[in-house]
RNA sequence: GUCGCCUUCGUCUAUCGGUUAGGACCCCAGGUUUUCAUCCUGGUAAGAGGAGUUCGAUUCUCCUAGGCGAUGCCA
């Protein structure tokens, strides 16, 4: 059994793109078979080295190898001109000489007269030896296929034309080089995006031109953005890398993409495994689905809380080295990542978390400075126990902590604040005592004195 | 315009003729908590509209509306 993921390499792996290839990976690993990866580079203007750079990149980061490929089309040319001339040869296909210009006249004039676009078939009987080849598609009867996710689907032969199979430079386009490669690749089930239904039957009438079976076909309904229009750019992030960028899980995205148009009953997280134990295409929904940022963010951190301290050191190496933070100057990385597992929506988050414990900063923030930093008497008396503090564990500081409460007969928050705010700069911190160690004495002490500093400048 | 596909809470979905229409995200209200977060409890919220079939329709059929897609020498 074989799947396949076919991309045009015109841009870099969006989300729906991911969708489709997920369920495909899912469904041929269901069956025990290969995933394959195919290139559809026959449109040379459009697609390019980048592009199929970033969908492999892409498909990397996300973890869904392919068992076979990549292939290219540009690489199979001469195999698609064997079948061109073999249907041309069978009276099959022919050529066709009509300029644009007619077939947009004759097009404008049948869409002004209330009918279907479509090719009127001038050159079929011409005998023409250059110029575009058509494939004679049935002029009577109708096509019809179950789809594995949409039923039964059927369309008269009337509705359709005699389509394109080779351009004027020879060649070939997409509907023909798809049932040539699904063909020969041995693809028994064809998953794609739904908006390949329409190209299905002229590619079925194609397949029995050319007396080959037909493969099974699963239509995945699209992403729509949050206000129910096609994804696109206005609606944030569509670049599967975009979603590492902003600090998402490979597993959570995969996750997220998986529910979104299949289930299992009421389950939401499945791990990589079981969504290959438990996929069916059966339980894919026909209608398309709104992409929910929301719920991903929440599936996101459902994986940072689960995850191991070594699977999310693994991802958070490149957000470290791209935000440049050298993690050698301060506490192991592995307390501080275990610290902020239970506080991080996503990595960035977990970054900017950590970034307290590594690097300094030369100014509080300014509202809660303002608010927190008014009494210097607590903090004066805290530098002082910290500083003759000898063993810096989380619980001795604590203790100190504790001992500065009594002795002024002030509630913890009195000092708890204002010192979270001189740790952190920013007030975003945990359990003070814990971050206080991770800090480290001489970091700890020198924010302090830098808090009673800024009440010195402040109060007079 | 024509053809095709689709339609359950705001969003993702369960339901395989009989349910107080369930779960999740979000949101709201409580509780736990040394801020934040986590965690726990509870709550708001849905079958596009109209016919028909049936003892009984969210579920089956048809119509309408709306959405999406196709109508390319793009894929």
């Amino acid at each position: 059994m074989k799947s396949r993921f076919a991309p045009s390499p015109t841009g870099y792996l969006h989300i729906g793109g991911a969708r489709t290839a997920l369920f495909a990976w899912a469904w041929a690993k269901k069956q025990k078979g290969q995933f394959v990866l195919r290139i559809e580079d026959t449109d040379r203007e459009r697609s390019t080295q980048a592009s199929v750079d970033a969908i492999l990149d892409g498909m990397a980061w996300l973890g869904l190898t392919h068992d076979e490929g990549p292939f290219y089309q540009t690489d199979r040319f001469e195999r698609y001109k064997e079948i061109i001339e073999r249907l041309l040869g069978e009276d099959k296909a022919y050529y066709c000489e009509c300029s644009k210009e007619r077939l947009q006249v004759l097009r404008d004039e049948l869409t002004e007269k209330g009918e279907k676009a479509k090719y009127d078939g001038c050159c079929r009987d011409k005998n023409l030896s250059a110029g575009v080849v058509r494939f004679k598609n049935p002029l009577e009867g109708f096509v019809a296929f179950d789809d594995a996710v949409k039923g039964q689907i059927s369309i008269g032969n009337k509705e359709l034309d005699d389509l394109i199979i080779a351009r004027s430079d020879a060649t070939p386009t997409y509907n023909l080089t798809v049932v040539v490669d699904d063909h020969d690749m041995d693809i028994d089930t064809v998953i794609r995006g739904d908006d390949h239904i329409n190209n299905t039957p002229r590619q079925i009438n194609l397949y029995k031109a050319l007396s080959w079976d037909l493969p099974k076909f699963a239509h995945l309904p699209m992403i729509l953005g949050s206000d129910g229009a096609r994804l696109s750019k206005r609606h944030g992030a569509v670049s599967v890398m975009a979603y590492r960028d902003e600090g998402f899980l490979p597993e959570a995205l995969l996750n997220y993409l998986v529910r979104l148009g299949w289930s299992h009953g009421d389950q939401e997280v499945f791990s990589l495994k079981e969504i290959v134990e438990l996929f069916e295409l059966k339980n894919i929904n026909k209608a398309p689905a709104s992409f929910n940022q929301e719920k991903l963010i929440w599936l996101n951190q459902e994986y940072i809380k689960s995850s191991s301290v070594d699977h999310l050191l693994k991802n958070l190496a490149w957000h470290l080295e791209n935000q440049s933070i050298d993690v050698s100057n301060g506490p192991a990385i592995e307390l501080v990542v275990e610290h902020l597992q239970e506080r991080s929506k996503t990595l960035v988050e977990m970054v900017d978390g950590l970034k307290m414990f590594y690097q300094d900063f030369d100014q509080f923030d300014e509202k809660l400075s303002a608010k927190q930093f008014k009494d210097s008497q607590s903090i004066e008396l805290l530098f002082t126990k910290l500083n003759t503090l000898d063993d810096w564990a989380a619980g001795n500081i604590k203790e100190q902590i504790k001992q500065v409460c009594d002795e002024l007969d002030i509630g913890f928050g009195k000092i708890g604040q204002p010192f979270r705010l001189a740790l952190s700069g920013n007030g975003n911190a945990g359990n003070i005592d814990v971050v206080a160690q991770l800090v480290g004495k001489k970091r700890t002490l020198a924010r302090l004195q830098m808090a009673l500093d800024y009440i010195s400048q402040y109060s007079h």
